[in-house]
DNA sequence: ATTTTTATTGTTATAAAGACAAAAGAAGAG
DNA sequence: CTCTTCTTTTGTCTTTATAACAATAAAAAT
């Protein structure tokens, strides 16, 4: 038996809930794709479909099978290709998620300069700050302020995320420039949103983590939008300092600084990470964007 | 082509570096086998194999897609085994690895229990400080102090894991009782090995970590010995609180309270892990073995 | 009840893999 | 340097498995 032609038949039955369909995908008769499943479940030694003419339903442990099958299937795709184009020139189209911020402040620009150098790769750029799932099909780079989730999943860092407290001269002279975190709450926030919600102002005082946020008049994921809301003076935000550094060089903005230093989370180094999986990084594609970015970003910032 | 054939065949010639003892592996004629590879390097349009009379070699690309395909080939037949067993009597060999204290102390007897319950369950336990590499062949269950390094692992909190610093009341009394870890330096010092190395003495002053680690007088992997060398008056020992908790209560040592507290790592929730496969929850030795065990455990420590 | 859709079964044809024999090629021994 | 030996590959035939096509059976909808 072909198992693994058995495999893919089960897995675009499941995908289409019809032998039919799933026929037609692979532009075969029906009886074909019928006698393979039939073959794999007896081998199995378990029902995988519950058939009946008008439909088909999956069992609870054909589900659970089809999406072990559905990995399995996928990372041969993945191995062969990469195989395949092994010693062939970077081309075809890469597939790059960043988040928001960095990717209008610094990689956008950067990507540009790539492509001149590779005319050949499309490239499918898209800005969210929620995590894609690296590894399933969607992505081949990622960017984000975050960790490797798997082992199959490289992670290497491109810089600090480091946030700082920034605010207007202007709001400082009419306000008070904040000397301990405790009178922050007499201040105005502006909070980033992260994928877990927005992120609060934290300080670690006597051993204890403690939220020292002030009263929040704006909340949102993009910085740009909180920048300029800081700028107008309306009041105290925290953001990366990459995204900050433009304002604060030209002085529309002015870093606050606070003993012990203000925080949004309890761990200690936050990076910008480029994430993309090892076994991918043999696609000719993947390799020279990789190192292009690593190359280009750890440079220079 | 029958893919899946061709990737066994390849997987076994690259294993045993021949083309006939891989043929003898499947009980096939060597041609076959060659055939089989020949046809997979022509649809991947690599060599993955460099063939002499003489001696076979494995390229670099075919080094790296052997162990991709290595990977998939040992997923798929896992899944295979999950579904064969699925709705089958817990039997079979149950391969556990645990982390030798809590083997000792704790795990082997629950396992006579388990086995009166499950006669049919032949378990294989390894005791062992080194964290094996689930999710290759090697264990079912894996007990540690530790956290999960792949998504695909399941990672189960046992219970608490924390290391507290005892010592003999007869050395107490000798030695003088350490009210601030400053004093530690002038004791003697009994250490536990874990694979990282002997797990030094920290305490966190004013937000720096600090390693207050007395002298050592011994270093061992096994808390028993530790234990006794303890109550034998040799110094001070970390060691797990459900290691110590029988001398404790018997009156043979006595813990030592700092302010801050002693630490041996600057993660704050130290605790022992159950380790398992997500997809191999499904097989029902697996299964059953992983709910008594937390069942158990939880409940009683 | 009838029509329509869908899965299965029967049978034949075709393509792929196995079996066996023989050839080609490389390493070591004499 | 030639011969022997071991291993991979090639040639040819046989076997097996899958596709193809037609026909049947079963379930839902009209």
């Amino acid at each position: 038996m072909d198992e693994l032609r058995a495999l893919r038949y089960f897995a675009e039955v499941v995908e289409t809930g019809s032998f039919t369909l799933a026929a037609k995908a692979f532009s075969v008769p029906p009886s074909s794709v019928s006698r393979r499943v039939s073959d794999l479940e007896q081998a199995l030694g378990a029902t995988l479909l519950k058939r009946s003419t008008r439909l088909v339903q999956v069992t609870e442990i054909g589900q659970t099978y089809y999406q072990q099958v559905r990995d399995i299937l996928h990372q041969l795709e993945q191995s062969n290709e990469a195989v395949r184009s092994y010693q062939a020139q970077p081309m075809g189209q890469l597939r790059i998620s960043s988040m928001v911020g960095f990717g209008e402040r610094i990689l956008l620009e950067l990507l540009d300069e790539f492509s001149e150098l590779y005319p050949e790769v499309i490239l499918d750029v898209s800005l969210s700050d929620e995590l894609s799932t690296l590894g399933r099909d969607d992505v081949d780079i990622a960017i984000r302020g975050g960790y490797a989730p798997d082992e199959r999943v490289q992670a290497i860092r491109l810089m600090s995320n480091e946030f700082i407290p920034v605010a207007a001269p202007g709001y400082l002279t009419r306000r008070g420039t904040p000397g301990a975190v405790t009178e922050l709450r007499d201040h105005e926030g502006l909070y980033f949103r992260t994928p877990n919600g927005p992120s609060p102002w934290l300080c670690e005082i006597e051993d204890q983590w403690k939220d020292v946020s002030a009263p929040a008049v704006g909340i949102s994921n993009d910085g740009k939008w909180l920048a300029r809301k800081a700028i107008e003076g309306q009041g105290i935000v925290m953001a990366p300092r990459w995204l900050l550094t433009p304002y604060l060089e030209a002085g529309e903005l002015q870093e606050l600084h606070f003993d012990p230093p203000l925080r949004i989370s309890q761990n200690t180094d936050l990076a910008v990470f480029l994430l993309y999986q090892k076994q991918r990084y043999l696609v000719p594609k993947v390799k020279v964007a990789v190192d292009f970015l690593v190359a280009r970003v750890k440079g220079s910032y």
